[in-house]
DNA sequence: CTAGCTGCAAACGGTTTGCACAACG
DNA sequence: CGTTGTGCAAACCGTTTGCAGCTAG
C-alpha cells in the first residue's frame, strides 16, 4: 500500500503538521518543491533540484530551495548527504518516508550512488554509544570504491592504459 | 617503540619514498608540513595548520598547505574526512600512520570529536562489496549525537532553555 | 639549466544573507 | 495589517588556479 501516491500524500499531511506546530507558513512552494522530492528516486543536489522545479514550471528561487530543503531536513522528510567524494562540499539529498537509514557505496570512478543495509550497524550504533557515554541520534556510513558496472569499468580501464603511455 | 619520535620518523622516511618514486620534489616546506602535522593528536582543518605553521615560524602559502595536504593524503601519511557538521563544507585531517582506521562519533554541540574501533564493520564491509559486486576501497563511518562532557551538556541545556523562552 | 614548487591574489562553486516586495494567517 | 516567505544579487568561505619567481635535482 506505500505506493509513491500514498507516500507523497503521507508526505504532505506531515510536512502540513509541521508548519503548523511551528507556526510557519504553509506556502506553494514548499508543496511543491516537496512534491518534487518525492517524485523522484536519487540522491539529488540542490542545484539539480533547482533545475528540475524550472522545468517542471514551477520556477523557484535557489534561496528558496536551499531554504525549503532546510524544513524538511528539520522534520525529517528529507536526509542530507555529504558525499565525500570528487563533488567535495555540495550535500545531496533524498527523500526519507517510509525508508530506513542506510550505508551509501560510492563509486570512486562513476560517482554512481548505491544503497545497502545492514543489521550489524545498529548493533555497532548501540556498541559506541555505551562505550563512549554518547547518545547517537543518527550516523554516516559510506563506502568508497569500484564498481561493477560495465560501461564504468571500460571507461576506467581506457583512462588507465592513457596515463600509463604518457 | 612506537613513541611520537620514531613515529615522525618513520613518517619522514616513508614520505620520501613516496616522492622519490613519483618523481616529485623534497621541499623542505613539505617535510615541515608533514612535522607539523604528526606533532599534533587532533582533527584539523587547513586554516588552522596553515595558522600553526606560521606560529612555528615556518611560514608557508595558504596553497602549499593544500597541495601537501593532497600528497600526504596520497601516500597514505594522512587521511581525509568531510564530517557533515555544522562546518559542512570544510575538510579535516589527520596523521594515519600506525593508527587503524576507525569511526568518527562528532557531537553536534560542541563539535566534540572521538574515535571509536569496531571489527565488525570490516564484516559489513565485506559482506557489502560480496552483495553490490563492489570493490570497497574505503569507508567513513560518522555517529552524530550529543556527548556527555559536563560543559557541554550544561551549555546545551542553557541554550535549550533560553530558546523556550521566546 | 629546467621542470616542478611556492607565494600571492584572483577566480570558483556551493551556500548564505540582506533587502525589497509579495502573500499567508 | 503584521509578520513571514520569496526572489534577486551580492557576499561568504573553503578550496583551486594562473602566473611570476624560486629551487631542487
Amino acid at each position: 500500500m506505500l505506493n509513491s501516491t500514498s507516500l507523497i500524500a503521507e508526505a504532505r499531511t506531515k510536512l502540513e503538521g509541521y508548519l503548523l506546530k511551528k507556526g510557519l507558513r504553509r506556502s506553494s512552494e514548499r508543496f511543491a518543491i516537496l512534491e518534487e522530492v518525492y517524485s523522484r528516486d536519487d540522491h539529488f543536489d540542490a542545484e539539480e533540484l533547482y533545475q528540475a522545479m524550472h522545468q517542471r514550471s514551477f520556477a523557484v528561487s535557489r534561496a528558496t530551495v536551499y531554504n525549503t530543503l532546510e524544513v524538511l531536513v528539520d522534520c525529517h522528510l528529507v536526509r542530507k548527504n555529504q558525499f565525500g567524494d570528487e563533488d567535495n562540499t555540495k550535500s545531496r539529498f533524498e527523500k526519507s518516508l517510509g525508508r530506513q537509514q542506510h550505508a551509501h557505496l560510492i563509486c570512486v570512478n562513476c560517482h554512481r550512488v548505491m544503497e545497502f543495509c545492514d543489521p550489524r550497524l545498529q548493533l555497532i550504533k548501540t556498541t559506541v554509544g555505551n562505550t563512549l557515554q554518547f547518545h547517537v541520534e543518527s550516523h554516516s556510513l559510506v563506502f568508497y570504491g569500484e564498481c561493477s558496472d560495465e560501461a564504468c569499468v571500460a571507461r576506467t580501464k581506457a583512462a588507465a592504459e592513457n596515463a600509463a603511455m604518457q
